[in-house]
DNA sequence: CTCTTATCGTTTGGCATCAAATGATCGCCC
DNA sequence: GGGCGATCATTTGATGCCAAACGATAAGAG
C-alpha cells in the first residue's frame, strides 16, 4: 500500500479552494464523482474475489446472470440488460459458449435472430456462483443499513431512469450547434 | 430506441421468482446491481455531451481534472487520485502531452519519478470545460434534491471507504485454499 | 565500492468496449 | 413475386484498461 494517501473529505477541501470563485452544484459533483468511483472500487473487488476463480470478468458474470434470470433471451434484449452494446455481447457470448456455459440457437420464425440461453453446466455454475457473489454485494455494503441500501439504490435507479428518458434529447439540444470530429473508434467505410 | 423495454422493476420482480427459494441480501444486490449501471450511464452522457467536442474521454477528463485541483503532482499519485492503474495513465498522459494540455517533467531529486502538470492551455481548457461538466452533473442528478445528492454522495464514500480497508484482507481471506490460473491478461514472462 | 533489494514509470498482452459498416434476412408494397 | 427499405447480429478499427514483466534508478548493507 503506497504511503500518503489524501482522503477524499481532503480532496473536497481542495476542491472547494479552487472554485472558491465558481458557481457550481456541489452535491451533484459530490454525486456523480463517487458513482464511478465506487463503481470501479466494487468490480474491482468483485472481480478478484469470487470472479477470480471462474475466470469470469463482471460483464460476463453479468451475462449469465441476465440469462439466469430472464431464461433464453434475444441478443438485443440480453445486450440491453446488461448494459452493454450488441458488439460487445458478440464477443462474451462466444466465449462462454467455447466455454460451455451458454448455448446459442437461431430463433424458429426470423433466422437473423438468435436466442441465448444458459446451457446446464451454465445453470450448475450460476446456483454455485451466485450466493457467494451475493455475500460479497452484502460484503462491500456493510457498513449501510439496509435502508440506506435501499435509498442508495433508489436514487441511483433515479439518476438512470432520468437519462433513458431525456438524455438523448439533452444531448441533442447541447450539440446542436457543434459540427463535430468524426469519431476515432468506428469501423471505417471502405474506400 | 427499441420497442418494448423492462422496467428495473420488473427486473426485480422476476428475480424474486428465480431466487424464491434462496436466502439473500436483497438490499445489496438492489444496491450494487444499480451502482454499475448508473456509472455507466453517467459516463456515456457525460462522454457523449460535453467532452465529445473537446474530444476527451471520461478518464482523460479526471486526469485532467486531478491536476487542476492538485496541481503538480507525481504519477503514481495522480494514477490513485484519478482511480486508474499507472500503466493507464502513461497512455492517457502521453496522449494529453501530445495535445498540449499536460506538461511532464523529471523530478528533481529522483530520477525514477516523473511529474504532471496542466499547461496554460490546459489551465483554460478546464476553466472553461468545467462549468459545462458541473452543469451536466447537475442535469443528471436534477431528480434528486441536493439532500438525496449529499446522502448518494456519503453512501457510496462509505462502500469505497470500506473496500479501501478492509476489501484486500478480505480478498487474500476468500482465496487462501484457491489455486488460481495464471492470468489472461498481464505480460508474459520472455522465455 | 559492490552487491542486493526496493521502487519508480513504462511496456506488453489480452480482453472489454463502442460505434459505424456490413451482409443476411424480413416485411411490405405494388 | 420482385424490389426496396428496415432490422437483425456480426465484423471491424481504435481506444480504454489492468496486471505483470521490465529497465532504470535509488537506498541500504557489508
Amino acid at each position: 500500500m503506497p504511503g500518503p494517501r489524501r482522503s477524499i473529505t481532503e480532496t473536497e477541501q481542495a476542491i472547494r479552494q479552487r472554485l472558491g470563485g465558481l458557481t457550481l452544484q456541489r452535491e451533484a459533483m459530490a454525486a456523480v464523482g463517487n458513482i464511478h468511483r465506487a463503481a470501479a472500487a466494487v468490480r474491482s473487488h468483485l472481480e478478484n474475489s469470487v470472479l477470480r476463480p471462474h475466470e469470469l470478468t463482471w460483464t460476463s458474470f453479468v451475462v449469465l446472470w441476465v440469462l439466469w434470470i430472464w431464461g433464453e433471451a434475444e441478443t438485443w434484449s440480453v445486450a440491453e440488460e446488461a448494459g452493454i452494446s450488441k458488439g460487445t455481447l458478440t464477443g462474451i457470448s462466444r466465449t462462454l459458449e467455447s466455454r460451455g456455459l451458454v448455448a446459442r440457437s437461431p430463433h424458429p420464425e426470423d433466422r437473423r435472430r438468435v436466442l441465448l440461453s444458459l446451457t446446464p453446466e451454465g445453470e450448475k455454475l450460476m446456483e454455485e456462483l451466485f450466493p457467494a457473489f451475493n455475500a460479497e454485494e452484502a460484503f462491500v455494503s456493510a457498513s449501510l443499513s439496509p435502508e440506506e441500501c435501499l435509498r442508495l439504490a433508489d436514487s441511483l435507479r433515479t439518476i438512470v431512469g432520468r437519462l433513458e428518458e431525456h438524455g438523448e434529447q439533452r444531448r441533442r439540444e447541447l450539440l446542436a450547434g457543434e459540427d463535430l470530429a468524426p469519431r476515432r473508434s468506428g469501423r471505417r467505410p471502405r474506400p
